[in-house]
DNA sequence: GTCAGAAGTTGCATAAAGTGGAACTATATT
DNA sequence: AATATAGTTCCACTTTATGCAACTTCTGAC
């Protein structure tokens, strides 16, 4: 079944920054023989899960694929009930929020509800971010034992921003910090200029983790707006929380320490 | 390469209405052997391809696929302007609106604009609807000959709304009025109650074709007002017909005649 | 126009898969 | 505990994928 762990690959590579593939695209992204890049993505294409361009040489994905992220949302009640939290908190605040999920060392926003602030964060469905560089994935991380995270990364972290732990052991601390205060706030990780506030809840009955944030302009928002923020985040989490029984939810915003990264 | 239209095949079970699939869903839905069904899901999971839902034996779409539908999106410039175009109408009337494309008999909506008047329709991205049966859909199949559209038709209509077309050859009627007119009506086509406007419009350069569309609730929009947004669903339409350079279309709003379905 | 260079496709022998039936195991149901 | 249901694994057989190299388009330059 190589044929699908290839196929994957290639379905990898689309994101937002990168819409189209051409054969070559792929052979020198993932370094597969040319023949194979060619052969496989016809059969892609013969099975709808891409397609062309017009008639060029340029793939994207298949239209198949615009509903199944609606299937995936509507999958999960825990997803659902977090998209619910985050509309609510977004309205009352004005500033965009989200829910993501984590994919290996990578994150992904499952839903987003944007703001009604003049100025606001417009929202970026579909942008992957690094775990360890945002803080919806470190509220995530932060769910697992270091010892999974070291495996994680045992190729060592893509740097990220400034901001962001640049090592193991900054990123290790760092979890330690959100296991204890349940939240993380992140500065400059999406964007520059741009600070998020997430908290993680898990729904240990499906085994499920997901990740609730809001994203503001760092310099127009005080430390007392950002408390507000953090406690209505943390209040519908922790109504989540005790709905699915996640007895590893932590998140008593206390006060507003280490605005860093 | 037959494991992967099998494997397409499964992730085009999932939509809006079918979130999560079993081994043995899949073994009756698509009639393969039980064997087969497993270890083809086995390898789709290693693959990211699907994932279970906690430990359970449900399988839903992996979260690769959370990004893929931004790929989509912005891969094509005639998607893009057709949503800005569809959001302008949107603000200015109220009113929800979609881009769809089509894929083979089904219709699926790229982008979504709500609206924002206090009745309206809630967008439902994600949900697939027979092409026939709706007027984004027979704008799309207008574009296409007679001939096409027998031939993608040639198992017969499914059988939709009874306001929609129930034979071929009401569809061709109702087709060759979309062509001389150039725009489309559907009444309780999605939902119950839920009217909608519809124009087709192309890049012939890129071979690629999108509806725009304004959803409404039938029982209070007046013919006023229907004529009113589809003077500017027209226009907008309209522009970017003179942009890509779409000879064929067609779109002069003369009057709102034939409401029926 | 035609000629290089790149991009994409195809042929072929080898190697590695997928296939379906049946047996087996695990998971609910009573 | 017994039974039904769902899911997995085994195995011989068949089909398909793989990678190299040769071949065919396609582009852009002169």
């Amino acid at each position: 079944m190589t044929i699908l762990a290839n196929a994957s690959e290639i379905l990898r590579c689309f994101s937002s920054d990168c819409t189209e593939l051409t054969v070559t695209d792929v052979v020198t992204r993932l370094g597969m023989p040319k023949s194979n890049a060619s052969r496989l993505m016809k059969a892609m294409r013969e099975a709808g899960l891409l397609e062309t361009i017009g008639d060029s040489k340029r793939h994207r994905p298949g239209r198949l694929f615009l509903n199944i992220t609606a299937a995936f949302r509507s999958s999960s009640l825990l997803i659902q009930m977090a998209a619910d939290a985050v509309a609510r908190v977004s309205q009352t605040c004005g500033h965009t929020g989200y829910v993501s999920v984590r994919d290996g060392r990578d994150m992904m926003a499952v839903t987003d509800h944007p703001g009604s602030n003049a100025l606001r964060v417009v929202s970026t469905l579909g942008r992957r971010l690094s775990a360890h560089a945002s803080a919806t994935g470190r509220t995530l991380l932060a769910r697992e034992t270091d010892a999974t995270v070291c495996a994680l990364y045992d190729h060592g972290l893509m740097t990220g921003p400034s901001a962001s732990p640049q090592t193991l052991e900054a990123l290790l601390q760092r979890l330690a910090q959100i296991r204890a205060r349940g939240y993380d706030i992140s500065s400059d990780a999406a964007a520059p200029g741009i600070d998020a506030l997430a908290v993680a809840v898990a729904d240990p009955a499906q085994g499920e983790m997901v990740s609730l944030c809001i994203v503001f302009p760092g310099a127009v928002v005080g430390s007392a707006e950002r408390s507000a923020i953090l406690a209505s985040l943390c209040a519908e989490a922790a109504e989540i929380a005790t709905i699915t029984g996640d007895a590893a939810f932590r998140a008593e915003p206390l006060s507003l320490t280490g605005t860093d990264a």
